[in-house]
DNA sequence: GCATTATTTTAATCCCGATTAAAATTTTTT
DNA sequence: AAAAAATTTTAATCGGGATTAAAATAATGC
Protein backbone atom coordinates (compact mmCIF):
# COMPACT_ATOMS: atom_id res chain seq x y z
CA UNK A 1 0.00 0.00 0.00
CA UNK A 2 0.94 3.34 -0.83
CA UNK A 3 -0.05 6.97 1.14
CA UNK A 4 0.95 9.84 -0.12
CA UNK A 5 1.24 13.32 1.67
CA UNK A 6 -1.57 15.42 1.88
CA UNK A 7 0.29 18.93 0.48
CA UNK A 8 -0.43 19.40 -3.17
CA UNK A 9 2.90 18.94 -5.55
CA UNK A 10 2.88 19.78 -9.05
CA UNK A 11 4.97 17.45 -10.95
CA UNK A 12 7.52 18.57 -13.25
CA UNK A 13 6.65 21.90 -12.96
CA UNK A 14 7.92 24.45 -10.03
CA UNK A 15 7.33 21.85 -7.34
CA UNK A 16 8.94 18.39 -7.08
CA UNK A 17 7.75 15.72 -5.84
CA UNK A 18 10.37 14.09 -2.57
CA UNK A 19 12.54 11.74 -4.99
CA UNK A 20 13.21 9.51 -1.14
CA UNK A 21 10.06 9.99 0.69
CA UNK A 22 11.16 7.30 3.55
CA UNK A 23 11.33 10.09 5.75
CA UNK A 24 7.85 11.03 4.99
CA UNK A 25 6.76 6.78 4.64
CA UNK A 26 8.48 6.01 8.20
CA UNK A 27 6.32 9.08 9.71
CA UNK A 28 3.30 8.15 8.20
CA UNK A 29 3.72 4.43 9.29
CA UNK A 30 4.57 5.95 13.18
CA UNK A 31 1.61 7.58 12.60
CA UNK A 32 -1.15 5.06 11.38
CA UNK A 33 0.08 2.80 14.30
CA UNK A 34 -0.28 5.53 16.82
CA UNK A 35 -3.53 6.31 15.82
CA UNK A 36 -4.22 2.24 16.05
CA UNK A 37 -3.10 2.46 19.46
CA UNK A 38 -5.40 5.03 20.21
CA UNK A 39 -8.55 3.79 18.49
CA UNK A 40 -8.18 0.43 19.88
CA UNK A 41 -8.27 2.12 23.64
CA UNK A 42 -10.85 4.75 23.28
CA UNK A 43 -12.17 3.96 20.05
CA UNK A 44 -12.57 6.68 16.83
CA UNK A 45 -14.46 9.65 18.44
CA UNK A 46 -13.10 8.88 21.56
CA UNK A 47 -9.53 9.70 20.55
CA UNK A 48 -9.08 13.62 19.42
CA UNK A 49 -6.28 14.11 17.03
CA UNK A 50 -4.29 15.80 20.01
CA UNK A 51 -4.03 11.90 22.12
CA UNK A 52 -2.65 10.95 18.39
CA UNK A 53 -0.34 13.64 17.89
CA UNK A 54 0.75 13.86 21.53
CA UNK A 55 2.36 9.88 21.13
CA UNK A 56 4.51 11.26 18.50
CA UNK A 57 5.65 14.24 20.13
CA UNK A 58 3.71 16.46 17.71
CA UNK A 59 1.02 18.93 17.64
CA UNK A 60 -2.59 18.28 16.63
CA UNK A 61 -2.07 20.46 13.20
CA UNK A 62 1.17 18.65 12.33
CA UNK A 63 -1.15 15.55 11.55
CA UNK A 64 -2.98 17.54 8.79
CA UNK A 65 0.32 17.29 6.87
CA UNK A 66 0.17 12.89 6.50
CA UNK A 67 -3.43 12.72 6.31
CA UNK A 68 -6.58 14.83 4.92
CA UNK A 69 -8.93 14.79 7.93
CA UNK A 70 -9.59 12.15 10.87
CA UNK A 71 -11.85 10.01 8.60
CA UNK A 72 -9.03 9.36 6.15
CA UNK A 73 -6.57 8.28 9.40
CA UNK A 74 -9.25 5.68 10.54
CA UNK A 75 -9.62 4.86 6.86
CA UNK A 76 -5.95 4.26 6.50
CA UNK A 77 -5.83 2.53 9.48
CA UNK A 78 -8.19 0.07 8.58
CA UNK A 79 -6.69 -0.46 5.22
CA UNK A 80 -3.27 -1.14 6.45
CA UNK A 81 -5.29 -4.06 8.95
CA UNK A 82 -6.92 -5.29 5.89
CA UNK A 83 -3.49 -5.26 4.34
CA UNK A 84 -1.88 -7.43 7.29
CA UNK A 85 -4.26 -9.38 7.77
CA UNK A 86 -4.48 -10.72 4.31
CA UNK A 87 -0.53 -10.69 4.75
CA UNK A 88 -1.35 -13.59 7.24
CA UNK A 89 -3.53 -15.60 5.30
CA UNK A 90 -2.09 -15.70 2.14
CA UNK A 91 1.46 -16.96 3.85
CA UNK A 92 -0.89 -19.38 6.06
CA UNK A 93 -2.48 -20.85 3.29
CA UNK A 94 1.06 -21.21 1.58
CA UNK A 95 2.49 -22.15 4.45
CA UNK A 96 -0.24 -24.54 5.69
CA UNK A 97 -0.77 -28.19 4.59
CA UNK A 98 -4.19 -29.00 6.09
CA UNK A 99 -7.03 -27.33 6.30
CA UNK A 100 -6.34 -27.21 10.33
CA UNK A 101 -2.56 -27.09 9.44
CA UNK A 102 -3.45 -23.54 7.50
CA UNK A 103 -5.89 -22.21 10.34
CA UNK A 104 -3.56 -22.61 13.12
CA UNK A 105 -1.08 -21.08 11.14
CA UNK A 106 -3.36 -18.16 9.85
CA UNK A 107 -3.84 -17.46 13.72
CA UNK A 108 -0.24 -17.85 14.47
CA UNK A 109 0.96 -15.21 12.00
CA UNK A 110 -2.23 -12.96 12.34
CA UNK A 111 -1.20 -12.55 16.34
CA UNK A 112 2.83 -12.66 15.64
CA UNK A 113 1.32 -9.18 13.78
CA UNK A 114 -0.78 -7.69 15.76
CA UNK A 115 1.82 -8.21 18.72
CA UNK A 116 5.17 -7.60 17.23
CA UNK A 117 6.83 -4.76 14.90
CA UNK A 118 3.70 -4.04 12.83
CA UNK A 119 1.68 -3.63 15.94
CA UNK A 120 -0.81 -2.31 17.02
CA UNK A 121 -3.18 -2.81 14.25
CA UNK A 122 -6.52 -1.69 14.39
CA UNK A 123 -9.55 -3.41 15.18
CA UNK A 124 -12.29 -2.80 12.57
CA UNK A 125 -14.80 -2.33 15.29
CA UNK A 126 -16.25 0.94 13.65
CA UNK A 127 -16.79 0.53 10.36
CA UNK A 128 -20.27 1.47 10.23
CA UNK A 129 -19.17 5.20 11.50
CA UNK A 130 -17.15 5.37 8.19
CA UNK A 131 -18.47 7.67 5.21
CA UNK A 132 -20.60 5.56 2.55
CA UNK A 133 -17.57 5.17 -0.31
CA UNK A 134 -14.89 3.88 2.75
CA UNK A 135 -17.03 1.78 4.06
CA UNK A 136 -17.98 0.10 1.71
CA UNK A 137 -15.05 -0.35 0.56
CA UNK A 138 -14.07 -1.76 3.86
CA UNK A 139 -16.92 -3.86 4.77
CA UNK A 140 -16.00 -5.63 1.52
CA UNK A 141 -12.31 -5.97 2.02
CA UNK A 142 -13.62 -7.11 5.42
CA UNK A 143 -15.82 -9.72 3.99
CA UNK A 144 -13.40 -11.25 1.82
CA UNK A 145 -11.35 -12.00 4.65
CA UNK A 146 -13.99 -13.87 6.33
CA UNK A 147 -14.98 -15.40 3.32
CA UNK A 148 -11.31 -16.57 2.91
CA UNK A 149 -11.14 -17.93 6.48
CA UNK A 150 -14.59 -20.02 6.10
CA UNK A 151 -12.63 -21.46 3.10
CA UNK A 152 -9.57 -22.33 5.13
CA UNK A 153 -11.95 -24.24 7.42
CA UNK A 154 -14.30 -25.79 4.68
CA UNK A 155 -11.18 -27.42 3.32
CA UNK A 156 -10.32 -28.46 7.04
CA UNK A 157 -13.54 -30.17 6.53
CA UNK A 158 -13.44 -32.08 3.42
CA UNK A 159 -9.87 -33.01 4.33
CA UNK A 160 -10.56 -34.58 7.41
CA UNK A 161 -8.61 -32.41 9.11
CA UNK A 162 -11.34 -30.02 11.06
CA UNK A 163 -14.70 -32.20 12.43
CA UNK A 164 -18.14 -30.67 10.77
CA UNK A 165 -19.23 -27.65 12.24
CA UNK A 166 -21.16 -24.31 11.29
CA UNK A 167 -18.27 -22.58 9.59
CA UNK A 168 -20.42 -19.24 9.63
CA UNK A 169 -20.59 -19.37 13.14
CA UNK A 170 -16.92 -20.81 14.04
CA UNK A 171 -15.35 -18.53 11.73
CA UNK A 172 -17.20 -15.50 14.25
CA UNK A 173 -15.91 -17.25 17.18
CA UNK A 174 -12.64 -17.24 16.03
CA UNK A 175 -12.21 -14.22 14.70
CA UNK A 176 -13.96 -12.77 17.63
CA UNK A 177 -11.53 -14.33 20.43
CA UNK A 178 -8.72 -12.51 18.22
CA UNK A 179 -10.44 -8.71 17.58
CA UNK A 180 -10.85 -8.80 21.44
CA UNK A 181 -7.29 -9.28 22.10
CA UNK A 182 -6.30 -5.56 22.39
CA UNK A 183 -9.20 -4.97 24.49
CA UNK A 184 -7.16 -6.85 27.65
CA UNK A 185 -3.81 -6.95 26.22
CA UNK A 186 -1.90 -3.52 26.67
CA UNK A 187 1.97 -4.12 25.36
CA UNK A 188 3.54 -6.17 27.80
CA UNK A 189 6.02 -8.44 26.42
CA UNK A 190 5.73 -11.58 28.61
CA UNK A 191 1.76 -11.43 28.18
CA UNK A 192 2.16 -11.35 24.47
CA UNK A 193 4.23 -14.73 24.43
CA UNK A 194 2.12 -16.20 26.26
CA UNK A 195 -0.76 -15.29 24.03
CA UNK A 196 1.33 -16.59 20.98
CA UNK A 197 1.96 -19.74 22.74
CA UNK A 198 -1.81 -20.35 23.90
CA UNK A 199 -4.15 -19.12 21.15
CA UNK A 200 -3.73 -20.76 17.97
CA UNK A 201 -3.81 -24.22 19.74
CA UNK A 202 -6.99 -22.99 22.28
CA UNK A 203 -9.10 -21.53 19.30
CA UNK A 204 -7.75 -24.42 16.98
CA UNK A 205 -7.85 -27.70 18.72
CA UNK A 206 -11.58 -27.68 19.23
CA UNK A 207 -11.78 -28.07 15.76
CA UNK A 208 -10.00 -31.10 15.70
CA UNK A 209 -12.49 -34.53 14.85
CA UNK A 210 -13.15 -36.29 18.00
CA UNK A 211 -11.87 -39.29 16.51
CA UNK B 1 -30.02 -3.03 40.74
CA UNK B 2 -32.51 -0.13 41.48
CA UNK B 3 -31.88 3.32 39.82
CA UNK B 4 -33.51 6.49 41.11
CA UNK B 5 -34.59 9.45 39.10
CA UNK B 6 -32.09 12.46 38.44
CA UNK B 7 -35.14 15.12 40.33
CA UNK B 8 -34.97 15.48 43.56
CA UNK B 9 -37.97 14.21 45.83
CA UNK B 10 -38.44 15.29 49.49
CA UNK B 11 -39.55 12.37 51.34
CA UNK B 12 -42.35 13.00 53.73
CA UNK B 13 -42.36 16.58 52.70
CA UNK B 14 -44.17 18.66 50.13
CA UNK B 15 -42.94 16.08 47.33
CA UNK B 16 -43.43 12.77 47.52
CA UNK B 17 -41.53 10.15 46.02
CA UNK B 18 -43.98 8.30 43.85
CA UNK B 19 -44.86 5.48 45.12
CA UNK B 20 -45.44 3.34 41.73
CA UNK B 21 -42.58 3.93 40.27
CA UNK B 22 -43.12 1.24 37.19
CA UNK B 23 -43.63 3.83 35.20
CA UNK B 24 -39.94 5.18 35.28
CA UNK B 25 -38.43 2.13 35.76
CA UNK B 26 -39.65 1.12 32.70
CA UNK B 27 -38.67 3.70 31.12
CA UNK B 28 -35.45 3.42 32.56
CA UNK B 29 -35.09 0.28 31.46
CA UNK B 30 -35.90 1.10 27.67
CA UNK B 31 -33.58 3.89 27.94
CA UNK B 32 -30.66 1.40 28.81
CA UNK B 33 -31.45 -0.99 26.24
CA UNK B 34 -31.68 1.98 23.68
CA UNK B 35 -28.31 3.51 24.93
CA UNK B 36 -26.42 -0.02 24.89
CA UNK B 37 -27.31 -0.52 21.71
CA UNK B 38 -26.21 2.40 20.37
CA UNK B 39 -22.93 1.85 22.02
CA UNK B 40 -22.25 -1.56 21.04
CA UNK B 41 -23.09 0.11 17.60
CA UNK B 42 -20.71 2.69 16.98
CA UNK B 43 -19.19 3.66 20.63
CA UNK B 44 -19.10 5.69 23.52
CA UNK B 45 -18.23 8.78 22.38
CA UNK B 46 -19.68 7.98 18.61
CA UNK B 47 -23.04 7.98 20.39
CA UNK B 48 -25.03 11.52 20.71
CA UNK B 49 -27.61 11.74 23.64
CA UNK B 50 -29.37 12.63 20.52
CA UNK B 51 -29.02 9.06 18.72
CA UNK B 52 -30.05 7.69 22.08
CA UNK B 53 -33.12 9.55 22.55
CA UNK B 54 -34.50 9.39 18.92
CA UNK B 55 -34.81 5.86 19.70
CA UNK B 56 -36.83 5.97 22.30
CA UNK B 57 -39.21 8.97 20.41
CA UNK B 58 -37.73 11.87 22.71
CA UNK B 59 -35.85 14.71 22.81
CA UNK B 60 -32.15 14.44 23.82
CA UNK B 61 -32.64 16.84 27.12
CA UNK B 62 -35.50 14.61 28.35
CA UNK B 63 -32.47 11.85 28.89
CA UNK B 64 -31.87 14.27 32.00
CA UNK B 65 -34.73 13.06 33.79
CA UNK B 66 -33.73 9.87 33.80
CA UNK B 67 -29.68 9.98 34.51
CA UNK B 68 -27.73 12.83 35.54
CA UNK B 69 -25.36 12.70 32.24
CA UNK B 70 -23.96 10.95 29.30
CA UNK B 71 -21.18 8.89 31.66
CA UNK B 72 -23.84 7.95 34.27
CA UNK B 73 -25.72 6.66 31.71
CA UNK B 74 -22.63 4.25 30.18
CA UNK B 75 -22.06 3.53 33.97
CA UNK B 76 -25.53 2.17 34.77
CA UNK B 77 -25.17 0.42 31.02
CA UNK B 78 -22.31 -1.43 32.47
CA UNK B 79 -23.71 -2.21 35.89
CA UNK B 80 -26.73 -3.90 34.21
CA UNK B 81 -24.32 -5.54 31.67
CA UNK B 82 -22.31 -6.91 35.18
CA UNK B 83 -25.66 -7.77 36.92
CA UNK B 84 -26.71 -9.78 33.94
CA UNK B 85 -23.25 -11.42 33.55
CA UNK B 86 -23.28 -12.64 37.23
CA UNK B 87 -27.08 -13.86 37.24
CA UNK B 88 -25.76 -16.03 34.21
CA UNK B 89 -23.06 -17.33 35.95
CA UNK B 90 -24.93 -17.66 39.57
CA UNK B 91 -27.62 -19.91 37.70
CA UNK B 92 -24.59 -21.79 35.51
CA UNK B 93 -23.02 -22.65 38.87
CA UNK B 94 -25.73 -23.73 40.44
CA UNK B 95 -27.76 -25.93 37.36
CA UNK B 96 -24.21 -26.98 36.47
CA UNK B 97 -22.68 -30.78 36.96
CA UNK B 98 -19.43 -30.92 35.79
CA UNK B 99 -16.80 -27.80 35.92
CA UNK B 100 -17.50 -28.00 31.53
CA UNK B 101 -20.97 -27.96 32.15
CA UNK B 102 -21.22 -25.47 34.11
CA UNK B 103 -18.76 -23.64 31.61
CA UNK B 104 -20.80 -24.36 28.51
CA UNK B 105 -24.18 -23.36 30.84
CA UNK B 106 -22.79 -20.32 31.39
CA UNK B 107 -22.53 -19.10 27.68
CA UNK B 108 -25.92 -20.47 27.23
CA UNK B 109 -27.38 -18.58 29.62
CA UNK B 110 -25.61 -15.40 28.84
CA UNK B 111 -26.10 -15.69 25.30
CA UNK B 112 -30.17 -16.26 25.88
CA UNK B 113 -29.81 -12.75 27.71
CA UNK B 114 -27.93 -11.11 25.07
CA UNK B 115 -30.09 -12.27 22.89
CA UNK B 116 -32.98 -12.48 24.37
CA UNK B 117 -35.46 -9.67 26.13
CA UNK B 118 -32.90 -8.75 28.69
CA UNK B 119 -30.66 -7.74 25.41
CA UNK B 120 -28.88 -5.68 23.88
CA UNK B 121 -26.49 -5.76 26.79
CA UNK B 122 -23.72 -3.09 26.51
CA UNK B 123 -20.14 -4.17 26.10
CA UNK B 124 -17.77 -3.15 28.25
CA UNK B 125 -15.55 -2.56 25.98
CA UNK B 126 -14.58 1.10 27.20
CA UNK B 127 -14.31 1.44 30.71
CA UNK B 128 -11.06 2.99 30.52
CA UNK B 129 -13.05 6.18 29.59
CA UNK B 130 -14.79 6.42 32.77
CA UNK B 131 -13.85 8.65 35.13
CA UNK B 132 -11.79 6.99 38.09
CA UNK B 133 -14.20 6.21 41.10
CA UNK B 134 -16.84 4.49 38.31
CA UNK B 135 -14.09 2.70 36.31
CA UNK B 136 -12.23 1.15 39.15
CA UNK B 137 -15.69 -0.13 40.27
CA UNK B 138 -16.77 -1.07 37.06
CA UNK B 139 -13.34 -2.59 36.90
CA UNK B 140 -13.26 -4.92 39.91
CA UNK B 141 -16.73 -6.30 38.56
CA UNK B 142 -15.21 -7.17 35.25
CA UNK B 143 -12.37 -8.63 37.27
CA UNK B 144 -14.45 -10.76 39.36
CA UNK B 145 -16.72 -12.16 36.80
CA UNK B 146 -13.61 -13.03 34.88
CA UNK B 147 -12.34 -15.11 37.92
CA UNK B 148 -15.63 -16.85 38.34
CA UNK B 149 -15.28 -18.09 35.17
CA UNK B 150 -11.49 -19.22 35.11
CA UNK B 151 -12.57 -20.83 38.53
CA UNK B 152 -15.21 -22.93 35.94
CA UNK B 153 -12.25 -23.73 34.23
CA UNK B 154 -10.17 -24.87 36.91
CA UNK B 155 -12.86 -26.90 38.72
CA UNK B 156 -13.67 -28.72 35.12
CA UNK B 157 -9.67 -29.27 35.21
CA UNK B 158 -9.88 -30.57 38.52
CA UNK B 159 -13.12 -32.95 38.08
CA UNK B 160 -11.54 -34.52 34.71
CA UNK B 161 -14.23 -32.76 32.04
CA UNK B 162 -12.05 -30.41 30.87
CA UNK B 163 -8.55 -30.69 29.75
CA UNK B 164 -5.62 -28.93 31.47
CA UNK B 165 -5.11 -25.28 29.55
CA UNK B 166 -3.88 -22.15 30.74
CA UNK B 167 -6.59 -21.03 32.29
CA UNK B 168 -6.11 -17.12 31.98
CA UNK B 169 -5.77 -17.01 28.10
CA UNK B 170 -8.85 -19.85 27.71
CA UNK B 171 -10.99 -17.81 29.50
CA UNK B 172 -10.10 -14.52 27.39
CA UNK B 173 -10.46 -16.01 24.10
CA UNK B 174 -13.96 -17.59 25.07
CA UNK B 175 -15.28 -14.07 26.80
CA UNK B 176 -13.84 -12.19 23.94
CA UNK B 177 -15.72 -14.24 21.38
CA UNK B 178 -18.66 -13.98 23.19
CA UNK B 179 -17.81 -9.87 23.33
CA UNK B 180 -17.69 -9.47 19.87
CA UNK B 181 -20.54 -10.97 19.21
CA UNK B 182 -22.64 -7.54 18.94
CA UNK B 183 -20.42 -6.34 16.11
CA UNK B 184 -21.35 -8.63 13.59
CA UNK B 185 -25.22 -9.54 15.18
CA UNK B 186 -28.09 -7.56 14.17
CA UNK B 187 -30.53 -8.69 15.84
CA UNK B 188 -32.05 -11.22 13.28
CA UNK B 189 -33.93 -13.70 15.17
CA UNK B 190 -32.87 -16.57 12.52
CA UNK B 191 -28.87 -15.88 13.17
CA UNK B 192 -29.83 -15.47 17.13
CA UNK B 193 -31.10 -18.87 16.50
CA UNK B 194 -28.13 -20.14 15.43
CA UNK B 195 -25.59 -18.26 17.65
CA UNK B 196 -27.70 -19.74 20.84
CA UNK B 197 -26.94 -23.31 19.35
CA UNK B 198 -23.60 -23.44 18.59
CA UNK B 199 -21.73 -20.88 20.19
CA UNK B 200 -21.75 -23.06 23.42
CA UNK B 201 -20.49 -25.62 21.70
CA UNK B 202 -17.96 -24.07 19.41
CA UNK B 203 -16.66 -22.27 22.53
CA UNK B 204 -16.09 -25.55 25.07
CA UNK B 205 -15.74 -28.44 22.55
CA UNK B 206 -12.28 -27.45 22.78
CA UNK B 207 -12.03 -27.71 26.73
CA UNK B 208 -12.83 -31.40 26.21
CA UNK B 209 -10.06 -33.97 27.53
CA UNK B 210 -8.61 -35.80 23.88
CA UNK B 211 -9.00 -39.02 25.96
C1' DG C 1 26.02 29.92 3.27
C1' DC C 2 21.81 30.51 0.21
C1' DA C 3 17.68 29.01 -1.75
C1' DT C 4 14.31 25.74 -1.81
C1' DT C 5 11.56 22.18 0.02
C1' DA C 6 9.77 19.69 3.96
C1' DT C 7 7.81 19.75 8.37
C1' DT C 8 5.71 21.76 12.36
C1' DT C 9 3.56 25.33 15.05
C1' DT C 10 0.57 29.28 16.13
C1' DA C 11 -3.55 31.25 16.09
C1' DA C 12 -7.65 31.56 14.57
C1' DT C 13 -12.58 29.70 13.02
C1' DC C 14 -16.40 26.74 13.22
C1' DC C 15 -19.62 23.38 14.52
C1' DC C 16 -21.54 19.83 17.24
C1' DG C 17 -22.86 17.74 21.24
C1' DA C 18 -23.41 17.97 26.37
C1' DT C 19 -25.70 20.39 29.68
C1' DT C 20 -29.12 23.54 32.03
C1' DA C 21 -33.09 26.34 33.28
C1' DA C 22 -37.50 27.58 32.48
C1' DA C 23 -41.71 26.69 30.23
C1' DA C 24 -45.11 23.54 28.43
C1' DT C 25 -47.50 19.35 28.46
C1' DT C 26 -49.18 15.13 30.25
C1' DT C 27 -50.49 12.23 34.05
C1' DT C 28 -52.10 11.44 38.56
C1' DT C 29 -54.48 12.60 42.73
C1' DT C 30 -58.25 14.23 45.21
C1' DA D 1 -62.25 19.70 37.32
C1' DA D 2 -58.58 21.77 39.99
C1' DA D 3 -54.19 21.00 41.98
C1' DA D 4 -50.04 18.59 42.31
C1' DA D 5 -46.61 15.75 40.48
C1' DA D 6 -44.34 13.68 36.60
C1' DT D 7 -42.50 14.00 32.12
C1' DT D 8 -40.97 16.32 28.04
C1' DT D 9 -39.71 20.24 25.21
C1' DT D 10 -37.78 24.74 23.95
C1' DA D 11 -34.19 27.67 23.87
C1' DA D 12 -30.05 28.97 25.42
C1' DT D 13 -25.03 28.39 26.96
C1' DC D 14 -20.61 26.30 26.77
C1' DG D 15 -16.46 23.90 25.74
C1' DG D 16 -13.91 20.89 23.10
C1' DG D 17 -12.25 19.04 19.00
C1' DA D 18 -11.75 19.23 13.88
C1' DT D 19 -10.05 22.02 10.53
C1' DT D 20 -7.43 25.80 8.09
C1' DA D 21 -4.22 29.47 6.76
C1' DA D 22 -0.24 31.75 7.57
C1' DA D 23 4.03 31.92 9.88
C1' DA D 24 8.04 29.71 11.76
C1' DT D 25 11.48 26.23 11.87
C1' DA D 26 14.22 22.35 10.15
C1' DA D 27 16.29 19.87 6.49
C1' DT D 28 18.34 19.44 2.08
C1' DG D 29 20.50 20.51 -2.39
C1' DC D 30 23.62 23.43 -4.52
Amino acid sequence: MQFEANHKCKVGETMVRNPDETKFQLQHDRLLKAAAHCFNQKGYSGTSLKDVARQLGLTDAALYYYVRNKEELVYQCYLRAADIGRDAMDRAIKDGDSGLDQVRLYIRYHLEYMLGDRGPIAIMSEIPSLPPRHRDQVLEFSRLHSLRFEALLKTGIEDGSISPCDIRMTGNAIMGAINWIPKWFHGDQRTAARVLQEFPEILSCGLRPVA
